[in-house]
DNA sequence: TATCTCTGTCGTCATACGAC
DNA sequence: GTCGTATGACGACAGAGATA
């Protein structure tokens, strides 16, 4: 298979995992062969180098024949241990004498595998447009996550914000964002902040903030900020309101920054960018057009990034998912021996 | 050792979708 | 209708392993 090939045929077999696991999840019927086409599916998918091995099930504990329900450690990948408790009650005499309490286990087993169904019945209609729709990983793994525990969700963004540096929190919101030569982002912000982002740290982590005293209170609207990729001495210059410059007076891990008076005139090469209210020339026209489309792709970048962080997160929950369904699907093909074996009548 | 194949990752584009 | 976001699709590239 030519690597387009391959490629199709993952994405079939992804979009038939998200179909099958939003089926059994409004079905409430999660089969073995659902679980067993599953774990096919991602193995196909993962490839064959870079298997994130399946859960490693180790049935600790699930030889407790006695007793309350016995409870099943399942090993993940991700060395997480989910508990596993069983669907039904060993088969001591107490269960098979009580079988509503069997039924009603089993009931909440189906509950906690899908928690659609119990609210009612969803209609067809309703149903089918919820399949037909693009599966969002970070809402289907968080329906999951639901149900089965031990699972984490995918956090919303707010609470990955939450999660920044709390001087990242303090910074004023950017006016405007430009993007250097090397790839950094410089963002001015309301009251003259500069923050500078650097492209290869993790998120936000990269900004740095420079707060200019004396930037002077520029004309509404007039935010102008000129870039140049290099001078003479190697530095990387950018010119802010108040005729300053920013020099990046070191390269490296741990760049800085210093706010000088201008020394050189702009050199070729600048790139100008400047906020839609003075934009008057076709050039500054393109060149604005310019900086949208590259802050979109930025934007675009880190969002193909997050989507892809959330689909692996996404097929990693669908695999501890099968990990679970089928150690209970093993212990209920056990117990349903045990219980053949005590209700089938004794042929002597 | 050079080449090929496979696989994973990344950037970009197109588009669906939801919020306004 | 517009805009921002999420995600599928595609191509490019790099690295690892297999093979001649």
């Amino acid at each position: 298979m030519n690597k387009c090939g391959r490629k199709k045929y993952i994405k079939t077999n992804l979009r038939q995992m998200t179909m099958e696991t939003i089926e059994s999840q409004q079905d409430g019927s999660v089969t073995d062969s659902v679980a067993e086409s599953e774990s096919a599916h991602m193995q196909t998918q993962t490839g064959q180098n870079s298997v994130p091995t399946l859960a490693q099930v180790s049935v600790a504990g699930s030889g407790t024949r006695r007793g309350s329900p016995a409870v099943t450690l399942v090993q993940l990948p991700s060395d997480q241990t989910v508990h596993v408790q069983g669907v039904i009650h060993t088969p001591q005499p107490s269960v098979i004498q009580s079988p509503q309490i069997q039924t009603v286990q089993v009931a909440t087993i189906a509950e906690t595998d899908e928690s659609a169904e119990s609210e009612g019945v969803i209609d067809s209609h309703k149903r089918r447009e919820i399949l037909s729709r693009r599966p969002s990983y970070r809402k289907i793994l968080n329906e999951l996550s639901s149900d089965v525990p031990g699972v984490p969700k995918i956090e919303e963004e707010k609470s990955e914000e939450e999660g920044t540096p709390p001087n990242i929190a303090t910074m004023a919101v950017p006016t405007s964002i430009y993007q250097t030569s090397t790839g950094q982002y410089i963002a001015i912000a309301q009251g003259g902040t500069i923050q500078i982002s650097n492209p290869g740290s993790d998120g936000v982590q990269g900004l740095q903030a420079l707060t200019m005293t004396n930037s002077g209170a520029p004309p509404p609207g007039a935010t102008i900020v000129q870039y140049a990729a290099q001078s003479a001495d190697g530095t990387q210059q950018f010119f802010v309101p108040g005729s300053q410059v920013v020099v990046q007076a070191a390269t490296g891990d741990m760049p800085t920054y210093q706010i000088r008076a201008p020394t050189t005139a702009l050199p070729q090469g600048v790139v100008m960018a400047a906020s839609p209210g003075s934009l008057h020339s076709p050039q500054q026209l393109a060149e604005e057009a310019t900086r949208k489309r590259e802050l979109r792709l930025m934007k675009n970048r880190e969002a193909a990034k997050e989507c892809r962080r959330r689909k692996k997160e996404y097929v990693k929950c669908l695999e501890s998912r099968v990990a679970v369904l089928e150690v209970q699907n093993k212990k209920l093909i056990e117990e349903l021996e045990t219980l053949k074996d005590i209700c089938s009548p004794k042929t002597d």
